[in-house]
DNA sequence: TATTAAATAGAATCTGTTTCTGTTTAGAGG
DNA sequence: CCTCTAAACAGAAACAGATTCTATTTAATA
């Protein structure tokens, strides 16, 4: 399956700019996270022309549309990933290669039914994230630069 | 149950000085999450002098001892908040009244499991949070000054 | 008490992120 | 195809939360 980020964008009604697509293309050629920084480093060698305000505005945009998704990182930075799985799901990130797999549960009705039944309390929203090593990581002989999380 | 401040310190090998004292009694007082820069603003209201990189520095320290916890949030700055609970357990944030109370329900089994099983990866840490409004909140006719996340 | 490593204040700095201004451009409508 | 306009853009400047640096003070040990 091949993405077509136009039309993906034209459902936005977000003008598909070669940069906004190209901001995209990076994002989803890897299944790993990416800061502003990294995207702009890889866009400028797209183009000659690239402000890293235009990409942190893109991601911003983008991800409020959910063509792409923030990683919630402990280091408190912005990260995001081109997530295809649209319906709700939570992330394992490997800490070493910063690949990101999607995860099938939740659990949060769980914790709905104990916030409504035992704190008398309202959820609204959720983060739920996993850091580790990915199968690959894990074979490996940790001659990775990891970074610490 | 008093909290003896000047014992856990001893325990983790760090001086009890008035001002570091003083933080943990401020974020122990009410059951809510503070920003370094609120909790400033209070030690400055107990000490003429107080200098904020003392205040974070304190906060980082203090977390990383397990006096008190860094509480996540989606605005991506840093909060602590003062945590009598020492095992593991996640907590529920109202994002109106900033109050956070401890959850029972963890639910990494069911994902360590899938994640062994399935990824074949190996869990290192995870963050999980949920925000809402409290019962209290809840309740409440909305008049609060109600941050959004 | 004397000593010393830890803690501190205050200034300076850093870094990731955002705002601002004027210019360019994608895409709708003629 | 052209014209037009709001959206997107580059680049500079600003911003804010957080951190580092240096000299000074202080808690806690001997």
């Amino acid at each position: 399956m091949i993405d077509d980020f136009g039309a993906s964008l034209r459902n936005l009604r977000l003008k598909a700019t070669p940069r906004r697509l190209a901001i995209l293309d990076i994002l989803a050629s890897e299944p790993v996270y990416l800061s502003p920084e990294e995207v702009w480093q890889k866009l400028k060698a797209r183009f000659k022309k690239a402000g890293l305000p235009s990409v942190y505005r893109n991601l911003e945009i983008l991800a409020q549309g959910g063509v792409i998704i923030q990683i919630i990182h402990p280091d408190r930075k912005l990260y995001y990933y081109h997530c295809r799985n649209g319906s709700h799901h939570h992330h394992f990130v490997c800490i070493a290669c910063r690949k990101v797999q999607d995860l099938a549960f939740c659990g949060m009705d769980e914790i709905e039914r104990e916030i409504k039944g035992v704190l008398k309390g309202r959820v609204v929203s959720h983060v739920l994230q996993v850091y580790g090593l990915c199968k690959e990581c894990t074979n490996d002989t940790g001659i990775h630069d990891k970074e610490s999380v």
